[in-house]
RNA sequence: GUGGGUGUAGCUCAGUUGGCAGAGCACCGGGUUGUGGCCCCGGUUGUCGUGGGUUCAAGUCCCACCACUCACCCCA
């Protein structure tokens, strides 16, 4: 038996109904603020991930699908979709005229993890960015989207965290303060954190190992060394997010592990998945558009963790399952063969219609209108046939009616659409 | 990449000191020769994860591998 690869996973009925319902309403959502979808390519250039998301990251460093197509290229499976969206906003000149411009997608991303819960190796995201705008308004925009999205899958036990990492004025200091602080307590860090030290200091402040974070219980907070322009605009977010009512807690120590993000960054946290805790995550990049070649602007944006965010929605998947409005039961050939033919049309004309083909008696036909949740059933048989009328019963009340077989589809479709 | 746990029917799981592979649910049929859910009766369903080894005999003991899963790590 051939298994599907370790990390990836099939979505089946019956869940799938959730994913349906947890995309509609996200897709309801992004476009009423004036997102518009973009759809971007699963395979792009190995290059664009290496400088967008950092040489130094884990992503690059070890997870990414990367191989040479045939090519002789190297290409690399998308492992999240910022860069791709940055690279198709400069390419196609999105920018023009109007600079400002709000992109969301929905898809797959790969990286080669372990999996465990809330992991795989191909998850799922949907991802919103505000390009070309600098105001912090944008970025409670984002948290705003998130949290409603969120209360309106009814997701329990979820926390925004926000910080702001500085720009290029302001981080420099920071990052120098930090490193000496760390200098003096290097022989309590763990052995990755020595490593980040020097490469990838604020990354430390991210490591949950307790040693270190006892260490660092001294540690230089960024905030404390925001220019004025940063300071400012994290004030304005939090000012924006307060006067929306949105709850939201500072959290000095939220990193994020792509190199391209600068000033705000949150994260949506839940304690429903274990070790994995971050649901959505994001924050403004204004300086990546630039790096990558485009003109110097700046931009926001978030990406959702569709599969996590599936198994903490308070949705009942077992109303979401779809159920027919009519069920055919036929008994004998004859009536099989005008009723395929009334099931064929209603379907056309909007029912939902669920029919058995084989033999089976009219016992197990019923039976199976009722597990499949069928709210009539049309019967036909010989008998019928012979009378010129099918009965209709309505499975909740059990009452049944007669209908004539002349102009029975236009019939039944009113009384059902009715 | 490193550790722990788990692999038996479609699902959830029992399986004793090694001795004919089981239960509940689900499914199919009957009770009602053409009327669902509840009830009663009967029935079907297996690469016991895979491959070796020990043994008269292995689901059970030993070895290796694989998968799943949780955690580290990382992130969505």
């Amino acid at each position: 038996m051939i298994q599907l690869i370790r990390g990836f996973k099939d979505i089946l009925p019956g869940e799938v109904e959730l994913w349906q319902k947890i995309e509609r309403e996200a897709r309801e959502l992004l476009e009423r603020f004036g997102f518009r979808e973009i759809r971007i390519p699963v395979l792009e250039k190995t290059e664009l991930f290496r400088r967008s998301i950092g040489e130094d990251t884990d992503i690059v460093e070890k997870e990414m699908y990367t191989f040479a197509d045939r090519g002789g290229e190297t290409v690399t499976m998308r492992p999240e979709a910022t860069a791709s969206i940055v690279r198709a906003y400069i390419q196609h000149k999105l920018y023009a005229p109007d600079p400002a411009r709000r992109l969301y997608m929905v898809g797959p991303m790969f990286r080669r993890e372990r999996p465990q819960k809330g992991r795989y190796r191909q998850f799922y995201q949907i991802d919103a960015e505000i390009l070309g705008v600098a105001s912090p308004l944008a970025d409670a925009e984002l948290v705003f989207l998130l949290t409603s999205l969120f209360r309106r899958l009814s997701v329990a036990d979820v926390e925004a965290h926000v910080n702001s990492l500085g720009c290029a004025a302001c981080r420099p200091s920071f990052r120098h303060a930090l490193q000496e602080m760390l200098a003096s307590v290097s022989d309590r860090l763990c052995e990755d954190c020595s490593r980040r030290r020097s490469r990838n200091p604020l990354r430390v402040l991210d490591c949950k190992v307790p040693e270190c974070r006892a260490a660092l219980a001294a540690a230089p907070s960024i905030l404390d060394h925001l220019c004025t322009d940063c300071r400012r605009d994290f004030d304005l977010l939090q000012n924006a997010l307060a006067a929306l009512g949105v709850p939201y807690v500072v959290d000095p120590r939220l990193v994020r592990g792509l190199d391209y993000y600068t000033r705000a960054t949150f994260e949506i946290q839940t304690g429903a998945l274990g070790a994995q805790s971050a649901v959505a995550g994001g924050g403004r990049y204004d300086r990546l558009i630039a790096e990558l070649g485009g003109p110097d602007l700046p931009a926001t944006g978030f990406a959702i963790g569709f599969d996590r965010l599936a198994e903490i929605a308070g949705l009942n998947p077992e109303e979401l399952r779809p159920q027919p409005d009519l069920f055919l039961a036929a008994l004998g050939a004859r009536a099989r063969q005008a009723a395929f033919a009334w099931y064929c049309r209603l379907g056309e004309r909007g029912i939902r219609v669920a029919m058995e083909f084989g033999e089976k008696s009219l016992k197990s036909q019923l039976k199976a209108a009722d597990r499949e949740g069928a709210a009539w059933v049309l019967m036909v048989g010989e008998e019928e046939l012979a009378r010129g009328t099918a009965s209709l019963r309505d499975m909740r009340s059990k009452r049944q009616r007669e209908v004539p077989l002349a102009g029975l589809v236009d019939r039944v479709a009113a009384m059902l659409t009715e």
